[in-house]
DNA sequence: CATGAATGAGGTTTCATTCAT
DNA sequence: CATGAATGAAACCTCATTCAT
């Protein structure tokens, strides 16, 4: 009756290893893997699968807010345990694009392409708890004169969610470096600088993030 | 019989109607929009379709190396027209990135994502051709010291496939000007500066792209 | 062990829990209802019902003997209260199916359907059972002069399991009602008349319901 | 385009198959027989079924459609050919409920029990079409006192879709020559006599059909 | 004995590709 | 040479049934 009831214990298990297959697969093939390849290299029957996710939408949500938990995590403690805006920043890339392999650009991918998800409410509530800590550091690192004061949180998550994707071209070992390397590219551009040149484009904020 | 043999004019026109339709529908819905869909759309029955691209793969071939040849043409342009190589650079980021909407991350992106585009010769003369230009470009740029020593024409290139995407969660018409931006961003990063950290990843060069 | 050992008493709630709610969803959406819908609005884990009946052949043989109880028991009374056999037999219909719903309908209609209720014992000593019943309150009626003689006992029973069923295009709960109707209607059929025209068909006798 | 263009010659064939196939096949299975089967007994593949007919719905609308048009046509035959108006119902009760099979009964029936058909125009279109045509009857053969004044057309519709459905228990092919005699005797039911009990039911009429 | 998780067969539907007109 | 019909493999999803807890 209760649908957040707990799971016997080894449904949990089952439900957090497919979650954990199916995360790897999308971020290897993109969302429309074969379910049945997702249940196969999780070890249970396709029948298992349908009965924990009722259908590919319901797994893609499980696998974005599984990540964006995980996401929220590492910014949270980049905030509590770094004093220095700009040091809490670039940890978080770190951290996010790095140990939990694709795991922040999934979480934000996924936030605005499937477009179920656009309207999901627990998915709009992790997405604004996410950008409201990452602005509170951007405007700290601003007001440090770290950052350009021309860029936004909106534009540190579109990066990130762009560079953290699968690398066309490399091979997919070398990918999880290549992230951090571009990631770190990344930090380099928005850095405060003596004379720049003004960004071109209109400004995106976080209100455009849907 | 000869494969090169000219086509008739009016077939000629249903073969670049088609290149243009499969370009913009892959843009938006990635690689697997079904191949009905493409007739549909280009005006031609499906079967008109096969006659002239006989099955996805030589399809998507098609598109690839169209996107390359416009993508070169600008490189070549640039370099040809800028005597300034920083100048050069931006000018191609710019037109490759703008003017022909996706064109330039379509054809890298292609260029390696499809797996047996990646033996494909041509296609690989093709991507040689532009890694040699921007090459030049940047090794020049470097020694101008405009561009930071530990990156390559690779990453360049990685970077801008990776950042010419659609935008999640962004309007679509909005996407041309976030790719700007986020271009621009790049090649902020991209620049030398006095005193900056060491990237953190392996260095990627032209011989890892493949 | 002994299968006809007295069940608990909360298990044989079970029991009849599971049959009624059967008996409405079969009349209501057909015997293809799935099994954890039964147990759903039975309030119980499809575990029980799978425990209660093994199979779904089972379940819909458990609906059938209970309707067929019922509706013998109607046509008893019917027979054993009025001495009139028309009277009888029109207690019978509208007892029948009227106040058991669907009853006879689904009794009559299942023992046959089902093929392989066809060659249950004891469905088909239960079928046998009422047939001899109406087939004396016939023979009497016609005796009477009240019914026509070229009718049988197998017709009715026929008519009866045809017109008791949801009426397609009524609203359901105009069903009941309209089952009456048709119900008089076809008694109306059934009765002698001076002169009317010969049956086209034929006859149909209790030796052709299997 | 044009949604109603001509078929190729074999496609139109291969409609007309599958229609034929899909009726017989429904009249005795049930509307779930597996689409596979009906491909199979026509004589095409899988593929070929759903091009004509994207989904079940459209192949169910296909069959009923079909069928509706051919029990008007017989219900336009009858009343034009036959001057007395009893006359004519018989013709048509007969004609629609022997020589087309099932015709009748399952355009009538599927005409309401698929929900979705409830709110085809087409059907309703067509649904109204007929019973304008049999109200006109029926309302000339109770002017000419042949017809019990208490039933309207819509019983008549209603009580042909019941009676025409697979008998339980019979033999399948004993079915038509079973419809034919219930009908007949339905329609001893329908006449009008000197005196009889009042039908107990609500009346039903044109407007309760939906 | 009740529960609800797991299995897997089978039905539905889509689409790349081939081929008759 | 264009058209659009036919094919069939493969994906999706739903349940009946079994079995561990």
């Amino acid at each position: 009756m209760n649908p957040d009831r707990k799971l016997r214990a080894d449904a949990q298990l089952n439900r957090e290893q497919i979650i954990a297959v199916a995360h790897a697969l999308i971020a290897e093939h993109g969302a429309d893997v074969p379910m049945e390849e997702v249940a196969r290299r999780a070890g249970v029957s396709i029948g298992t699968l349908y009965r924990r996710f009722p259908n590919r939408h319901e797994l893609i949500r499980g696998v974005a807010l599984n990540s964006f938990h995980q996401v929220i995590a590492i910014a949270r403690t980049a905030e509590d345990e770094e004093p220095d805006a700009w040091t809490a920043l670039t940890r978080f890339v770190r951290e996010a694009g790095g140990d939990l392999r694709l795991a922040a650009g999934l979480a934000m991918r996924f936030a605005g392409t499937w477009a179920a998800l656009r309207d999901d409410p627990e998915n709009l509530r992790l997405r604004a708890l996410l950008l409201k800590i990452l602005d509170r550091l951007v405007r700290r690192a601003q007001a440090d004169g770290k950052v350009r004061n021309d860029v936004s949180a909106a534009d540190l998550s579109m990066m990130m969610a762009l560079l953290l994707r699968p690398m066309p071209g490399l091979q997919p070992d070398l990918t999880p470096a290549g992230a951090g390397r571009y990631l770190a590219l990344m930090l380099e551009g928005l850095r405060a600088r003596p004379a720049t040149d003004p960004l071109p484009a209109p400004e995106i904020t976080l209100a455009d993030l849907r």
